[in-house]
DNA sequence: CGAAAATAGATATGGAGCATAACGAATGAA
DNA sequence: TTCATTCGTTATGCTCCATATCTATTTTCG
């Protein structure tokens, strides 16, 4: 069997194979995470928020005078990264940046009526397109499939 | 019950709660692939490829005679963000981007030599640090976490 | 006490990933 | 032939994330 000479370029034909990727767990999670992000984006788009400030404002919310630095530990991004979050949030009178007297450097997080609301409102919403999402699982599929990323997410980078 | 008055701020002990947010599917998907995609990070950096430049090259590789369009489509990303992709692996010599003689406007991809050998060796390695971190899921949680995310990315955004 | 180290929040900046609009060249359809 | 479409590309902007650095404040310690 020799190989049909390659005169210049034969354009490949049929569905493309992605046979070696789908082997991946990493590769199904990205595409499969793609999938939840974007649902995610839209029911929150109707709020205003996005991922990264709706997450701000559900951990401020459960967990009144919260710092910044907590606040970025828990949602494992940088402190700069922060800033522009909860100056979104405060600008929109959803949550007060209040000046800890025992500590001048540092602001204590706590959401307003409004943020309360709003934060209940939007977590109602992305309960009920979740449930939506994941009609197609099973009970046994879904408790399964939570656990093994409770373990992979427990392995700590370079730990 | 009256509550406590909040004279100004205050902060907030003891562990961040993310009580809320835990109940949330994608909340627990985005934290696992966040640590799964740390490690694929790490490992393909010694064969300085990215994610996106290994998958454009796996896909190229598995799929001679590619164009750009289907790969990208492939990818899920706009064919604006793939010329770049292609271009660094043509100027590394990992792929050949052949002018198709029936339509000028067309490249045919074609993996090089090169880029085969960096392939395979990246997909070992991949396949490697993949089966260590997932050393901790018996095979029914593997099996089933998979079957879950097809489910899940069959549902085709706005679908 | 007072100097040095550490911490909180902020600013500046850059890179990666993704999207849209629009272009020239080439192709296909009316 | 004229018009619409497609391929690769350029320009541009947004979001997310990281690092380095700054000021104002503690905190530590000699």
């Amino acid at each position: 069997m020799k190989d049909a000479p390659r005169i210049s370029g034969e354009s490949h034909d049929g569905p493309v194979s992605d046979a070696t990727l789908r082997g991946f767990f990493g590769y199904r999670m990205k595409r499969c995470f793609n999938v939840i992000q974007a649902d995610l984006a839209r029911t929150l788009r109707p709020f205003d928020l996005r991922m990264l400030t709706y997450t701000a404002l559900v951990l401020v919310t459960d967990n009144p005078g919260l710092r910044q630095a907590q606040l970025a530990e828990a949602m494992d991004i940088e402190r700069p990264n922060l800033v522009a979050i909860t100056e979104e949030l405060a600008r929109r009178g959803l949550i007060l940046r209040n000046r800890v007297p025992t500590d001048r450097r540092a602001y204590a997080l706590e959401a307003t009526p409004a943020g309360v609301k709003l934060c209940a409102e939007a977590t109602e919403a992305v309960r009920a397109h979740e449930a939506a999402l994941l009609a197609g699982l099973d009970d046994e599929m879904r408790g399964l499939t939570l656990e093994a990323m409770k373990r992979i997410e427990r392995i700590r980078p370079r730990g």
